[in-house]
DNA sequence: AGTATAATAGGAGATATCTCATATTTTGGA
DNA sequence: TCCAAAATATGAGATATCTCCTATTATACT
């Protein structure tokens, strides 16, 4: 993780959709982190010291099952607060967070900005909001998510995480994340393959048809009720 | 519906649970709103004019889908807020809210109190808190669900929406709730009968073995990971 | 380096669930 | 009152998905 310093800095902290979501004063406080593939940004069950603030990038959000076993639960993209349920209550057990690609985010030490933040209205506002916005598409995604088979959403899942047309998520994660065994994922990604829609290479994935894929994967969101 | 009057209405206002969430000054627009079972509280497409919070029962959200089909999007009970999206942004297509147990909400009309709710911290920090804890347990919810067969589901669909130990939800509804083709939901309803958990009675199922049907659906919740 | 553990890979049969087809009954208006 | 639409029921065959099994690599730790 790299830190950016003053200059840099100044001018991301002045973009206006920040002002309209932080409240003045809080800039003494910002930092810039930046964070390369692959690298964790919060480590599970850490009291994760920062509030953050997606810029540009996207992460994944893990945890770690009573039986042990590791579940990828969601991603976040640009625009996602990492570490909002603790900065509300502190006691929620914290998740690991793991950069998928490069990834910028605006980080506020948890500590020094709590207080001005819980007693910022537009902040609260923006972040109430922000929620309100996640469990529609939430509430959306598992509704419609239900009905389709593995292919539409595993479509989904390679275009979602994919970094410049290869897919090489491990199939354990992917499987727990998609709620299917292990062995029926390997099948679909077989079929895939003789399709001709990925190429495997070693323990990649090629992406040959992205266009097929988008559309395999849009088919689910086609009724979808929010963005 | 029925509204109630002054003095049990002062009743309620004071208590002290409210007191935390709902600023001072807010009392002289909280009218005491009762439902009957089955009774639409808000019809889907109508700006809601109330903010709502449930002081006891339980009430269906419904949402009704691009093909024309009816959904059943989840319940709310004791604690929930009703209309809160649309507090925070007017925007939301609003959905509909039908009591499925005698209710009885808090009613705040929206247009009285959209000001001294949004600028008061106390009551946008309870709500991104709930909102926060919403997100948790739809996660939690949804990666866990897609881990049962609707044997366990169901189980769990039929004690929640179960009113006196008589199950008497639509078929239509309860498999689009499930994510499961009306078919199934038959199958599988044909088996709770024959395995003697229910006992079909005209349209109605009675409750014969909750026991079981307790254990079948906590079991997806074990492992749950937030209450 | 060597060994245990996790990840990859694929075969085969069992289940869960879907689709389609069809008949009957309820229900909500014209 | 009657009709069209929706809801209930059930059968049969097709698919999706699971479980169990067995091998073969990677990976991590000693």
């Amino acid at each position: 993780m790299k830190k950016i310093m003053t200059e840099t800095r100044q001018h991301f902290i002045e973009e206006d959709t920040l002002q309209a979501i932080f409240p003045k004063g809080i800039e003494q406080f910002a930092e810039i982190h930046d964070f390369e593939a692959g690298e964790f940004i919060n480590v599970e069950g850490d009291e994760p010291a920062y509030l953050y603030y997606i810029l540009s990038g996207k992460v994944k959000v893990y945890f770690t099952q009573s039986n042990g076993k590791v579940a990828l639960l969601h991603f976040l993209g640009t625009h996602s607060f990492i570490g909002d349920m603790e900065l509300l209550e502190a006691r929620y057990y914290s998740k690991g967070i793991q950069a998928s690609q490069k990834t910028r985010c605006l980080a506020f030490p948890t500590v020094h900005v709590r207080e001005l933040l819980l007693n910022d209205v537009t902040f609260l506002r923006h972040l109430a909001l922000y929620m309100s916005k996640k469990i529609m598409h939430n509430s959306a995604k598992m509704s419609q998510s239900l009905a389709y088979p593995l292919e539409n959403r595993l479509a989904e899942f390679i275009l979602m995480s994919e970094n410049n047309g290869i897919y090489k998520e491990k199939h354990t994660e992917a499987a727990e994340f998609l709620g299917v065994s292990y062995r029926h994922l390997l099948h679909v990604l077989a079929q895939f393959v003789e399709r001709g829609l990925l190429q495997k290479d070693g323990r990649c994935y090629i992406l040959r048809e992205k266009s097929i894929l988008e559309e395999m994967a849009t088919s689910i969101f086609a009724t979808a009720i929010y963005d």
